[in-house]
DNA sequence: TATGAATGAGTCTTCATTCAT
DNA sequence: CATGAATGAAGACTCATTCAT
């Protein structure tokens, strides 16, 4: 196995371990157990934990980023919006993608570098989020509000937060309830020719 | 002093390291150095740390939740809810009860106690935002939307969500700013008697 | 027991190991294993091994220094002071302290610390060294060469060499033969008045 | 490549490794790195690290061996003999390879086979060393002394103990200060014709 | 001959927890 | 009620060594 697949094997088996066990409970032992491979690979690969997570940060970010922009590319309104989000949202489910993130989010108390990574993805995140929106509301009274950053930010922490509180509850219907509620507002919109 | 004293004494100096170190760093000994007593105190009052965490956090959600109710009785309208809703973030921040929240919600995700007390507590904070939508909104046209229950699983979401990722920055000048946006929006909707 | 003497206990067994076993193979559990408690008990009282060798770096020399003070107060002559070194060298050989101090000053070589304390440790040595040599020397035409620091210094190396040479045999005749040897000189300078 | 030279660019790295780093981080991965060849190379030309090492306290000490009998035969005096060991020492020095036989000697407590051939080599060095003073003290009332092999033993002891402790300090001039020494009491020998 | 990915044993260290006082 | 010494389990990390290429 070539080196950078060896490397690639190591980030998604700490995804995976971030998604189902958690920051506290991904540990060297249980990411090696998820992957398949012996603890001492992660060691060849990555100067510590510390540097595993960081580089898993940008890794899964930059990844996701990347098909977020792609699926929100030419969007025609608010619903078709919605859809498209509940779409990549549920890819993000399949693949523990925003429950690495927000696990990666929450540890940065911990680390220093976690911490400096985790803020220039965020504020990635953000930029896309505004690019979005802006998007939206163009041509429409609240445009003039001036307010695409604050929901911009409004939004990203929303997101993590939902995240963060649906996986309390094993079965966790609570996104699917909140984009049905989202389209009902969409559709509202997209009615009153709002954006 | 007193049994109910000494107790409170740990579930405070709890709170204060959860606070200031996170969650990870939140051992026995860090507590006891917070507080001042020996790391076998937490033992005399309570069966381990997982119970104490539990413990905490029914402590510090309801004390607040006591407090916010308190507060947001008689809220005359968005603006003066933005207002009050600032003050309150503010002796949040000051005693870290946010902060603290915020590191046992996400720690939740590593034991199953801490995650059902949390649940329970959730729910609480969930249901007291759905109260004061409920009022804002009433004799409103947004009242007919019946949305109020999913706008306060978001407000619950993004409020936690804004704490995680304000503490990336030290500075945390970004809440300062949203509930400067807020106020602003709050004020519009106002003078426009939507609510 | 009390914190003093837990801390001694473990100092102990740490000169013990090192004789015993050699800097490499002094391990923590190692110390553990010869002082017979549990290695946890090495960090209750030291931050990591490197304080603990810096500590036992300066107890176990400190210790034999004064010893070394007091038995070589009042010497009258070089066949006496042969005499009552060889006393000195027994007890050091019984305790492990010369094979244990050889040892943190050959691991001086890994540790920053270490080489601080071991630099002192072997300064206050050389001075010792000097003041038994100046006392021997005075009064003779020796004294006008002014060499004692050098002979000190060189003194002190040759102690350690020999030590570190004679673990290398299992039956460490060796000092015997050269303490015969530093004998039979000095009867011969004392019987010539040489000091 | 040759095998040869292959082997030969090992140990020359290892030597150089142990002079620099000290035994202890004389890794297989620090001697790759030292002589810029992969880790696997070690074990083709030896079986393990215990035969490295034991193979380099042979290859180094025989080749200062041979080097220091050819520069001390045909000395003439105590004040050239001095002189030439300063040479000889410089040498070492630059190349590092008393320090690397210091390593040795000192790692020998933690390995049977590397203490077995330090035994042997050292023998060899004693030798070496009692022929020279033979030669010196040849028709002199000291011969009459039989002390030449202690003597000897104490002198390559000395030697040892002074690389160890030059070593602490990093402007290691104590050497420098020490062969000054030597030569002036070397000097005064010479005058007295003793020797 | 040489490479470099991989492994597993062993090391240091931390920490929840217990218990004698 | 409180203390603080002690323990043992577990985690991060290093490194000699192997092996397929």
């Amino acid at each position: 196995m070539t080196r950078a697949e060896s490397r690639e094997r190591v980030l998604r088996a700490t995804v995976q371990t971030l998604a189902s066990e958690g920051y506290v409970r991904t540990t060297a032992r249980a990411i090696a157990r998820t992957g398949g491979f012996a603890p001492g690979v992660i060691y060849y690969h990555f100067t510590d934990l510390d540097d595993l997570f960081v580089t898993t940060a940008r890794f899964t970010s930059q990844a996701r980023l990347e098909r977020y922009r792609a699926e929100t590319d030419g969007v025609t309104g608010a619903v078709d919006l919605v859809r498209r989000l509940r779409r990549l949202h549920a890819e993000d489910g399949a693949e523990g993608h925003i429950a690495a993130v927000q696990e990666l989010v929450a540890a940065a108390t911990s680390s220093a570098r976690l911490a400096q990574q985790v803020r220039v993805e965020t504020a990635l995140w953000r930029d896309f989020a505004e690019t979005v929106l802006r998007g939206l509301l163009a041509g429409t009274p609240f445009a003039a509000l001036a307010l695409t950053r604050e929901l911009a930010t409004v939004a990203v922490a929303a997101y993590l937060g939902t995240e963060m509180l649906s996986h309390l509850d094993a079965d966790s219907t609570a996104p699917e309830a909140l984009f049905d509620a989202a389209e009902r507002v969409a559709a509202l919109a997209d009615s009153l020719h709002l954006f």
